[in-house]
DNA sequence: AACCATAGCGAAAACGTTTTCGTGTTGAAA
DNA sequence: TTTCAACACGAAAACGTTTTCGCTATGGTT
């Protein structure tokens, strides 16, 4: 039960001074080499460490950021954290995860505490109930104070930062034009309620597809589910009263029970019906059929996000920011539509 | 871009101590509620936060617990995490979380970095490497400097400190078990290699139960998987040349996995091959036919292993920890058969 | 012998808190 | 008028660093 040793024991113990030890342990040239070398040779044998609260506080950085994510479980998130672990490592940052549990107040409560010192920089997806009521004080004030913020997948326009998204019009309106191609036209839409914005994108990327295509929209082909948890029903509904050729889903979870329904009430996939889903994660992979999807790429999100994070704190300390204000970046990332068994 | 006040800042405004401003802050009474409430209003209006740096180094607590996991991808370490968070979000704590992406030189770097002041206590599944090498002198080390340990499913019985498993061997009999009850008799085994600690144990499960029934036990109807990315093949041709009643495969995706070939192979689950996996993940409940599994409940173990670090943590401020130090704890939480479509 | 550069080290400030102790002023009691 | 308690506040230390500046002794140069 060896507590670590500090500065100051090492420099009572050697009869010198703080000051002398700190330097010997940087290498300094003021210091004789012998001092030198017997405190480093002391400190090696006691295990020193610099205290990393000690100099963060002096260093006014922590070498700590801080992403929030509505939730851990969701395979999409669990990759962009990977992504940014990657990325923070290599550049010798730590990452502090926070789940929103797409709770407002969780939310606020987070980054309040966190934007007291504890953290250099935000990534961020914000919370469904964020998303509903529209309200970004929180960011905006972390935002004003100087912490750098990165948002990413559910963003807000407004909101002044920099941005790592996907291109949600596109890849849908991709993928639902790959339906048409196929010669549907009788296609499905399974949606989020409207205020999650990466919902709304998706459901017009497909209304873009039949548009341009001459189709008309029928809003009885389209669901939008407000409770992710009970939607069994309601999909199976909303198949038992359509006569799909196939059916677009904006996530995993939807799709594969979109399957389950389809399949349980006497429709193949895909030869009665094709579906195609959104988010290339274990579900998608491993169901069976294996379904068809647009691929998000978390980690190359995840990677981008902390990437772009970094160089904005990092280019803090030269205290330019005047210049660099105004030019917050957004980037795209690129999708893929994944071929798999759930399509024709 | 206003920067954060500080007690010192709103002491010269207010042309008074640093002290008193600190004190009214607190409420301490030695300051008149004239002062008091001038202070207090300045202080909010200014919107002050006191700096959790500069309180960690005052304290020589930081309020945050790390979790080491392997690979934030599985499933189930989503779900421990999440059960950690909440319960260290009730009690005031953060949460880092660092992945060793099954290495043990991450694992070492991570342990390191953070011991030197930055968190309180560790909770840490260990990575594969690890356990294979056997060296363990990382979490030793920090151990004996009096910083709290929690380990949790891939652990070592030779490190003292505070433990959550499940009772693998246990809860592998029990599966085995009950596909013999389905009158099973030529069941396989898909596991890992048996420096997976957690592999290793539910290999014994199985051969116990085969034991207690008296069915010998042949190793050809054993796999171990070393490469888990390429288990497609070794699988295929594992139930290509035998011939299965029933499999038990210790992870979702051996699972999973088995099911694709053995249909692949004309062979169909349930009726022909009865397969039972372990871990209740997404996989398990997507997959068609869904899985039969042994839930490990993750949230469980989570909340169980912050609880107890946070409870270690937080009686060592009481300095009694001579008396505290011998009975660690292991925490044994409870598996459950889920039956689905997988199994007769 | 007087001067000065330099090597080698220490004192102290700074980061932002909290807390203990000390001190000056006031009013009342003796 | 003296004494003393209570009140209101400030100074300073402490947490563990890094870094600037200043000091002393040494040795060499004039």
């Amino acid at each position: 039960m060896r507590k670590k040793i500090t500065l100051k024991q090492i420099a009572r113990e050697l009869d010198v001074s703080i000051s002398t030890v700190s330097k010997s342990l940087r290498n300094n040239n003021e210091i004789s080499e012998d001092t030198r070398l017997k405190i480093q040779a002391f400190a090696k044998l006691y295990n020193y460490k610099p205290n990393n609260i000690a100099l963060s506080l002096k260093n006014k950085k922590t070498k700590t950021i801080c992403i929030i994510i509505p939730e851990i479980i969701h395979h999409f998130f669990a990759t962009v954290i990977s992504g940014v672990e990657k990325v923070a490592n290599e550049k010798g940052y730590n990452v502090l995860v926070c789940m929103s549990d797409e709770s407002f107040d969780k939310e606020v409560i987070n980054m309040e505490m966190l934007a007291n010192g504890s953290i250099d920089g935000f990534i961020i997806s914000l919370s469904k109930e964020t998303q509903m009521k529209g309200d970004y004080h929180h960011i905006e004030e972390v935002i004003n104070q100087g912490m750098p913020v990165v948002m990413f997948d559910r963003i807000a326009n407004e909101i002044l930062c920099d941005k790592v998204i996907i291109d949600d019009v596109f890849a849908s309106n991709n993928a639902t034009q790959f339906l048409i191609n196929k010669g549907f036209n009788k296609i499905g839409l399974i949606s989020t309620v409207d205020y999650v914005s990466v919902g709304k994108l998706r459901t017009e990327g497909y209304e873009k597809a039949l548009k341009t295509n001459d189709i008309a929209i029928d809003n009885k082909l389209i669901l939008k589910i407000e409770d992710v948890n009970n939607c069994e029903i309601e999909i199976e509904n909303f198949i038992k009263n359509n006569n799909f050729d196939a059916i677009f889903a904006v996530n995993e979870l939807f799709a594969v029970t979109a399957i389950k329904s389809a399949t349980k009430l006497g429709k193949k996939v895909p030869s009665d019906i094709s579906v195609i889903g959104f988010t290339d994660g274990i579900i998608s992979k491993y169901s069976s059929p294996s379904i068809s999807t647009i691929s998000q790429n978390g980690i190359a999100m995840g990677e981008n996000a902390a990437k772009m994070l970094i160089e904005r704190i990092e280019s803090e300390e030269v205290e330019y920011y005047e210049d660099f204000q105004q030019d917050y970046k957004t980037t795209v990332i690129e999708t893929e539509l994944i071929e798999r068994e759930s399509t024709i």
